[in-house]
RNA sequence: UCGGGGGUGGUGUAAUCGGUAACACAGCAGGUUCUGGUCCUGUCGUUGGGGGUUCGAGUCCUCCCCCCCGAGCCA
């Protein structure tokens, strides 16, 4: 396995629909996507998942994605966030042609669009207060009702649109409103405002408009002019695709511009355990003083991240891990951290460093005396080239865990009487300890000679430990990170942060030391203390003479003496209560109460509901299914009464055959008949032809109007009972998966269906079911 | 007058036409190893629940349950 960057990306259910809309043309074959974000914070994993999302698809189908600032909201937005958007997305390893693109730039065109749709009735100037507004739209479950401006003549509303862009308005005066419609179940569409009077500086535009419009006008504007293909967002904006796809509509933006229209597609939102993603709560980090900034190594944001240590190949390597898909879900940090690990695996020298020294007094060695060892960089199965060299003298420093008086069962490393290697260099013996006030202050050991390299004959070696040679150590500051909160889920519950901080996130060794070989390290650079963990040189504070590291993650320990005070979340108790939001919603309504209000509403259908249970001997839930609407029950009775139609028979395949066949038509748009219906049911019961072979029938009856009958004798479907032909079938197949029948023999019975499934699709769905079980189990017995 | 989107192992994501529930992480058990790393092997599952259609259902029909989103002059 090898750092994953370069591994194919999976497919995903965004990329089937690219896939689909290529073989469709419906973009001209034309891929384009872009990311857009609001310059109003730093990115975060959650963006670094959209960023490879968005720059995947572009860079596999060869094509562009647009970094396109949203900067619609003057009040919010700020040029400093600009500038590390920019670095964050091309440090991901992305390209984005000769400059980042703004929203604002297209403030023209979209303030001129807008006086279009005032022109032909589209948009309204509403002079409502915030809150009159807000209680005209209604409710959830309640319509909203016209606003007593939105019936101006067009004249009037461009005069006042025309007053609003030219500054002559204060703040909140009035704004523009799409004219849609107010009782819409879809509170997106009720009217929604497209433009709000702002007086504010841009960092742009500077003072040349004093109004600004909304997200969702300027979206799919901004979208439709770079002629964007797929715009892909995420899950909250469902709602509002209805009203992406209407200002497109409406203002003939893909038209004027001569592209095809973006489509808007939605998928879910990375959420990480153990840490908290939205921008706001990032914020308040960073200002109340809980890190050190948006670039706390302990921060999930890509400053904080490169900081810690990622590289982005192991970030990019998650997002392809963790795919993209529609279910809300959290993914486990452990996969992050495996991401991390098995990129740095291959890039990260290993050297010898000690976190928390204690002296060993080699007594065999003499004073003085200095042996220069060496060692590779890279372990045999990384197979990189390059060795260091390392100082070994008679005072020597290692890891205070890598000693004990008393050592737990399993203990592999020095103890009293016992024997180690120290990496890279001799076997040392532990004979004696100093011990000041019950601490151990010094081990005195002696050295196996000529155990460099070699085993040493008759001794039993614990272990290898790491080590640094007290004469020439190097002093370190070493920041260990762990994760910033102490429970999975920070952001549940009453939502205190500052509560669910794990207080041990960082810990700062200041009288750790390293191998000399790490005096010159460059800032940046990543380094595996071997048996310790990975990690970076800080890029802010590490001074020459002064070298600070922060561990980056820790080495995979699967020690069980290694205490591991990260208890498991305690599996959450799942409580079957409603949550609150939840509680809050209306409940929605079950299409049973849809059909029962259709047959309240016409006697005709109460009546069929009441007595075809009876008088056809079907049972009710299926009837109910009959008499929601009248042309499903129509079919029904032509089925019945014209076609021959056993009743129970007609109801089950209009119950569980129709839907499906429709699929987005209503059955009125189709020519299917009752009587055909009916010949082709009497078709299958009486044997003639197989239900699988009428599934596809009835396709193209519904698909066209065709007459079963004909159908079935020009293409010769009559069901095939014959046990000889379809032996030969039978034969065939199980020749060409012998390696499958023979797993079947060997016990694998679930290869059954597999079997069958091949023979039927052999024959086209012709062959008797019940004949190929019986053959195939005789056959492969 | 509510509407929209979802539910596959502990976790994330797959599964052509309805035809072997797969891959990875984590876990557990071994093996290799001068890193308790890496690597290798094995092990762990009947798709939210019920009913139905079908020779055969994660996939089709149906009822129920659960979760998420929508009433910013935010995005």
């Amino acid at each position: 396995m090898t750092s994953t960057g370069a591994e194919p990306t999976r497919g995903d259910f965004i990329r089937d629909i690219i896939e689909h809309d290529m073989g469709t043309g419906r973009h001209g074959g034309r891929v384009v996507t872009r990311f857009p974000p609001e310059p109003n914070g730093y990115l975060h994993i959650g963006h670094a998942k959209s960023i490879c999302l968005n720059f995947g698809i572009a860079e596999q189908y060869g094509s562009r994605c647009n970094l396109r600032f949203d900067d619609t909201n003057p009040a919010k937005e700020d040029v400093e966030y600009v500038d590390s958007i920019e670095h964050d997305v091309r440090w991901l390893g992305f390209s984005y042609g000769n400059q980042a693109l703004y929203a604002s730039d297209y403030f023209d065109e979209m303030y001129e669009l807008a006086e279009d749709l005032v022109r032909g009735g589209n948009a309204y100037v509403d002079h409502l207060s915030d809150d009159e507004i807000r209680e005209y739209r209604g409710s959830l479950s309640a319509p909203g009702r016209p606003s007593p401006y939105r019936d101006r003549s067009v004249e009037e509303n461009l005069g006042f649109l025309r007053q609003m862009r030219a500054g002559e308005l204060p703040d909140g005066t009035c704004v523009l409103r799409a004219r849609i419609d107010l009782s819409a179940s879809n509170m997106k569409m009720r009217d929604p405002l497209l433009y709000r009077i702002r007086h504010a500086h841009h960092d742009r535009t500077g003072d040349a408009w004093p109004i600004y419009p909304m997200y969702d006008y300027a979206h799919p504007i901004s979208d439709a002019i770079e002629g964007i293909t797929h715009s892909l967002c995420t899950l909250e904006f469902e709602n509002n695709r209805e009203l992406y796809e209407w200002v497109i509509d409406r203002t003939g933006v893909s038209e004027k511009h001569g592209v095809s229209r973006p489509q808007q597609i939605e998928f879910a939102r990375l959420k990480l355990d153990y840490t908290v993603m939205s921008k706001r709560k990032l914020l308040l980090l960073v200002e109340d003083g809980l890190v050190a900034g948006w670039d706390d190594p302990r921060m999930p944001t890509i400053a904080g991240m490169r900081r810690r240590g990622y590289r982005p190949e192991a970030i990019r390597a998650f997002a392809d891990l963790i795919g993209v898909a529609k279910v809300n879900s959290v993914v486990d940090i452990g996969k992050l951290e495996f991401c991390v690990r098995d990129d740095l695996n291959w890039v990260a020298p290993r050297v010898l460093g000690v976190l928390r020294p204690l002296k060993v007094t080699i007594t065999s060695w003499a004073e003085g005396e200095v042996e220069e060892l060496t060692g590779p960089y890279f372990p045999a199965d990384v197979g990189k080239p390059g060795e260091r060299t390392l100082p070994f003298g008679r005072e020597i420093v290692i890891d205070r865990d890598d000693f004990a008086l008393d050592p737990p069962p399993g203990y592999q490393r020095l103890a009293p009487g016992r024997t180690v290697r120290l990496r890279h260099g001799y076997c040392i013996t532990c004979e004696d300890v100093v011990v000041e006030n019950g601490e151990v202050v010094e081990v005195r050991a002696r050295h196996v000679p000529d155990s460099v390299g070699k085993k040493p004959a008759g001794i039993d070696v614990s272990g290898v430990i790491h080590w640094v040679s007290a004469a020439h150590a190097v002093p370190a500051e070493v920041r260990l990170y762990d994760r910033l909160f102490k429970v999975p889920r920070p952001d549940e519950g009453d939502g205190d942060l500052a509560r669910s901080l794990n207080p041990d996130s960082l810990q700062v060794i200041r009288d750790a030391v390293v191998e000399p070989s790490l005096a010159n390290a460059e800032p940046g650079s990543h380094w595996q203390l071997e048996r310790v963990g990975y990690f970076v040189v800080d890029t802010e504070d590490s001074r020459p003479g002064a070298l600070v590291l922060n561990r980056t993650v820790t080495l995979r320990d699967s020690w069980q003496g290694a205490a591991d005070p990260e208890s498991p979340a305690p599996a959450a108790e799942e409580s079957h209560e409603r949550s609150a939001k939840a509680k809050t919603r209306p409940p929605k309504k079950s299409r049973t109460e849809y059909r029962a209000e259709a047959r309240l509403r016409d006697p005709v259908l109460g009546e069929r509901f009441a007595t075809w249970p009876a008088t056809y001997g079907i049972p009710e839930d299926d009837v109910d299914l009959l008499t929601g609407d009248r042309a499903t029950g129509d079919l029904f009775l032509a089925a019945v009464t014209e076609g021959g139609g056993r009743p129970a028979a007609v109801a089950r395949w209009i119950v569980n055959e129709l839907p499906p066949a429709l699929g987005e038509r209503e059955l009125a748009d189709t020519r299917l008949s009752g009587p055909t219906l009916g010949t082709l049911l009497s078709a299958v019961e009486s044997g003639e032809i197989t239900a699988q072979v009428a599934k596809d029938v009835f396709a193209e009856m519904v698909e066209r109007g065709a007459d079963p009958r004909a159908i079935i004798a020009e293409r010769g479907l009559a069901q095939v009972n014959d046990e000889g032909a379809i032996a030969g079938i039978v034969d065939q197949v199980v020749a060409a998966n012998s390696g499958k029948a023979d797993q079947y023999r060997g016990g694998k019975t679930a290869l059954f269906g597999f079997f069958v499934g091949q023979v039927i699709k052999a024959s086209q769905g012709k062959a008797n079911p019940q004949v190929v079980q019986k053959l195939v189990r005789d056959r492969l017995g």
